[in-house]
DNA sequence: TATGAATGAGCGTTCATTCAT
DNA sequence: AATGAATGAACGCTCATTCAT
């Protein structure tokens, strides 16, 4: 036998966790159809949270990895990248990252949802602890193309266009099924990144807004 | 009694789905909360998915009036709108139909999150039968500042701005912690909300990208 | 409105009980056919256990009428009634007596076959003291025919000829779609009715085993 | 242990089948008398209903090995059986096959008069499934000594008959007591047995009716 | 006479995990 | 390294019944 249980296992996890979710996939129905031992996934990993943190790893290493090397490509560059150049230069990165398996983009983005998620604390400690460094690195990077806003300003406007990413394509079959109903037309995934190169940058470039003067007189 | 069973039943359900999330809150949770029977639930709304329909409801219901009302006044008004006053518009609709509870906004945009998920078509069927109408009514006036766009991007559009809201409102109080954290500073809800403002309307004004032409060569 | 609760409940419950059974069917069920109250059971009858006795003498308060009619006319007859007579007698009662519902039949004999059931001495006892008077009346006649047999083989002889036809009439429906699946045809009532005459009769007229002589040596 | 799981939970099962009825025994019922845990059950059987069936084998499994053994013996032997010989070949096989357990012969009629019932398709189903070819087989040795009833007649004899035994083997108890409290005499199994082949023989010699000539006329 | 609300007990099933082998 | 058996806790739901009005 050429796999071995814990690759199984992973594969097994992670077209479930892709099909129904990282809640509702059991550890009955990862073992069954990994074809192991009900038992193995606890013996193997620890727990079922171990596991699905062993999941984010697949993506996040290779990622980090991607995210890395074309930054710093960007950055050898001479003339400052534009915010569409790093943009596309993240979700190459994704892409890549994720490359290897069928709904590695969904799955991708619905992990960072659910660690997103209020229950979920164990997993952000997991992630900050393993990826916080690179992440900043990261971060360092796109913190040039927004050098008038604040600190604060700059990384609510991370969360904020992650999430513009996350939303869409976590869910993206369940988009393109309501689109698909409406107007006879399906898109598809490399449609929709296309799309939101242009949404995102413009999300980068946006001025903040002048809160001091206006927030607290209308809300 | 002052409150009804209902009443009560429905503030424990959304004090327990905004703490724990809408599939981790069981019935035995919001039934003991609330103080009365386990099978009162399913004695007043049929079902446990039934009573998350029951909690939409508390927000679409008013969502929509006031959206209705403000998008009304902003077209009865002689010079056509901004994209900054829509996304007010649409904002104050939101926080007051949502005003009631305390967690409201991160309740709301959880459900709709949620919504979004593989497993949850009935719920999606539900509020497209339910605010389908209303809804489209709505983005008729936001599709008047985008008029360049095709209708499949615009649609998608919709989405990806969704999102944008969605990922860090929902998970407003963890992404607060996170801040906190790591620069001793806490945003509330209302900066957030300032902060949101400039960036989705950028992402109403960005020009679509030209699909087409660059599209094919790199991805 | 024409019907009273209490005949819309036995109605329903008729109903129910024919299509599901006598367990299966609950005070839910009924009351909610019947287009009452869920609590009208309970307050017009006090249980639902009193409900099936209620259904019980809709039918067995005209049968008994009957076999006591149709048995006296035989007696008053001067020859000695037959088996196939008295069996015909018995039958005729029988169908008068349920054809006020179009499953009666089944319905009447699944109840007899309930009461025959372990759990149900409440029903049984029910029964006796409201028709075991009228029942050993009947019994008397029928005793005729078979003179040559023991008090005790009587009374045992009867319960195999009652179990002749319970099982197979109050599972009609059920026999008649085996019948269809394997032979394409289908029997109705009368004609299974016909087909028990003989058998009933053959059953009457059987001579007891000697017991004493051959079972002890074999079993 | 001397006794596996499997094993309490199929003689709890027996035993509370035979005390309470199917459906009245809960999963709770059979655990907690067997000493296991209550998911115990599904664990082994997969669920409740696949525990019913495993009952059901184990008396149909031997009943056909040995109904197929005398029936055997009987049709190799020169002179043909006679309606007695194959009516007891029949009881001795239902005998054996059920003497394990205490009550094994009204739980296992008790059985069949279940499967007949409505509701219960998909053990109907299960029953046809596994010993459908070999209660085929089992009824052309019977139907030898039928030879004069057509093939529909012959079916339907076959459900007359056994219904016969059906109910007052299935509730024997009962009807023993019911004996017991009017005659002061209590008959037993073997009693009954032996009072059951006589008519039983006389239902399978019993001449069909003429059904075309006298039953239009009457019902 | 009748009803809507509510109740306590119980249902079959599933969960992630543990343990002895 | 791996497994079959077993476990305790919890799941959503339905039951017949009761009670205040």
């Amino acid at each position: 036998m050429t796999q071995t249980t814990v690759h199984k296992i992973l594969d097994a996890a992670v077209a479930l966790f892709a099909e129904k979710g990282f809640e509702e996939a059991s550890v009955r129905d990862i073992t069954s159809r990994a074809g192991v031992n009900l038992a193995a996934i606890n013996y193997h990993f620890g727990s079922r949270d171990a596991l699905v943190q062993a999941v984010a790893e697949r993506y996040f290493t290779p990622l980090c990895r991607e995210l890395e090397r074309r930054f710093d490509d960007l950055a050898a560059d001479k003339h400052a990248a534009s915010a569409e150049e790093l943009v596309e230069a993240a979700m190459l990165s994704m892409l890549k990252a994720v490359s290897r398996d069928p709904q590695g983009i969904s799955l991708f983005l619905g992990l960072i949802n659910y660690a997103y998620q209020g229950g979920q604390e164990e997993l952000r400690q997991f992630l900050l602890r393993r990826y916080g460094t690179a992440l900043k690195r990261f971060l360092v990077h796109l913190r040039k193309v927004m050098p008038r806003l604040s600190d604060d300003e700059f990384i609510w406007r991370c969360h904020f266009l992650l999430g513009t990413l996350v939303l869409p394509l976590a869910g993206h079959e369940v988009v393109c099924q309501i689109e698909e109903a409406y107007s006879q037309t399906r898109s598809n995934l490399s449609l929709t990144l296309h799309r939101l190169v242009p949404v995102l940058a413009a999300g980068l470039r946006a001025e903040a807004d002048m809160v001091s003067r206006r927030g607290e007189e209308l809300w």
